[in-house]
DNA sequence: AACCCGGTTCCGATATGTGAAACCTCTGGA
DNA sequence: TCCAGAGGTTTCACATATCGGAACCGGGTT
């Protein structure tokens, strides 16, 4: 499960990313011997790399128990980058309108890499423990939200995201090879819908549609997911109208919508 | 080695954060013009810096526009800085039952170097959303998650807090200046309960709450907002009881947890 | 055609980052 | 008490990644 050609080697900044990166994935406070270990730097220039992130506030180091942890400008600058996404913000409200609506479990996710990245969400009223945050990646390819935008993929980007696909058998409907992929994504091509039928998660369920961007790029995709147990298949089935309006109004919106005009705003570059 | 004296200048690494958060502050697709225009560095060498995080993923390039804009990278980052920092996860289900109970709006913050940061955040009428308000700042002398965390900061660190803020007048309610502050924050301190009497906007009261950490140190602090047309002053004295209950359950949660021992967690550091 | 402006590339000088190794400073045996 | 080892910090001579002035491109405008 690798990300881009992002050489973590290119110049020191990449260097100190992919340590950023390290600490991120951890996901708990991490001592420097236990970066160490997984480090292809040496010691001394891991550990200056984390002095410099430390001092520039995107690593909080504790003192007493000599861990590091994810620092709150990472947090502030998340909210710049979600903020000024084309697709969130604009969708806000429409996934406001469309939980309201049905009630159940929505997403928002767009594409990353041969990625699922969430980048919303509205929790049903009945509230189900999932797997699944704002921030939070999954695999594209068990999810509805993740083939919902694979099959409207151009074909060059499709095969290199097929092949970005680890194909592990969560369950037993979970689709593993390419070629019966492809016949699954063009049924949805057609339908316009892409179901996850307990691909992923056992015992849930979940329909997806595509959010379009101009020349039919894919943006992202919408879903309602929920728990088999509690909504039959054929109730799921009876949102899909819903669905597919809540995408198009995303999809409209993204159209109209271009960055409200030019206030000249500054930035301190320089912090006292 | 503590408060911001982040200067933009240790380092190449340094340097590359300054201008994400240039194009982050931004707050709207940028153009490498614009980014000259307020940068320090000469234009070949913005030019590298703005190449290099578009290769590592932290910036999008929009190819056609020329415009930079905060990349998913950031995002995915940002998940587990959320994730893993000692608050706001903890916190998490107390704000929800704390919400659930007065039903108005909630805001967990913490403090970061002079400003106030909100981590997590329940709307009155509507349920979860995450990034679109976690991630904002705002100013701490005049809102009451602020003042009920400056109250409880220990001396130096409070001056070094004080001599940060603006004391802009936003309202007639406003304290302006650090010596009314200091008589505030004595009486916040006694009575456990910080109140914002309109004084950041005028129709929007709140109260607020500290949360301590091991040694009386403040983590954070939770509040109640709401408009003063719709929720009279004696009506939301009248939580307060509540809101001290949901801010001692997250410090009691806080003392006593302890990160999930040692899973063997690996990340690849080199991407093919 | 000449000009300008936003963006991209070159290339030598040098500031920066590198990493092996030495050096601390605990902590737990013997 | 002394030793051994692990975890963390600092040093320093060396290599190279970074710097930035200047040249270059391409396409709009006069």
């Amino acid at each position: 499960m690798n990300v881009e050609n992002r050489q973590s080697g290119d110049g020191t900044v990449g260097k100190a990313l992919a340590v950023l990166d390290a600490v991120a994935a951890a996901g708990r406070p991490v001592r420097f011997a236990a970066l160490l270990e997984d480090s292809p730097y040496p010691k001394a220039t891991l550990y200056r790399l984390l002095q410099t992130l430390v001092s520039q506030g995107m690593l909080d180091l504790d003192p007493d128990r000599g861990t590091y942890s994810p620092g709150l400008r990472l947090v502030r600058m998340a909210h710049s980058a979600w903020a000024q996404s084309s697709l969130a913000p604009i969708a806000r409200p429409h996934l406001d309108a469309l939980s309201a609506d049905v009630g159940e479990t929505v997403h928002l996710a767009q594409l990353d890499g041969g990625a699922v990245l969430y980048v919303d969400k509205r929790n049903a009223a009945r509230p189900v423990q999932m797997y699944s945050e704002a921030g939070k990646v999954g695999p594209a390819y068990c999810t509805g939200v993740g083939k919902a935008m694979l099959a409207f993929l151009p074909e060059p980007e499709l095969e290199a995201a097929l092949a970005r696909q680890s194909w592990h058998r969560f369950t037993g409907t979970t689709i593993t090879d390419p070629d019966a992929m492809r016949v699954e994504l063009a049924t949805i091509r057609t339908e316009g819908v892409a179901r996850d039928r307990q691909e992923h998660e056992p015992g849930i369920a979940c329909i997806a549609a595509p959010v379009l961007g101009p020349g039919g790029r894919v943006q992202g995709a919408v879903s309602i997911t929920g728990p088999t147990d509690r909504i039959p298949a054929a109730a799921l089935e009876a949102h899909i109208p819903r669905l597919r309006r809540a995408a198009d109004d995303i999809t409209r919106d993204l159209r109209d919508w271009r960055f409200p005009d030019e206030r000249e705003e500054r930035h301190d570059w320089r912090h006292a």
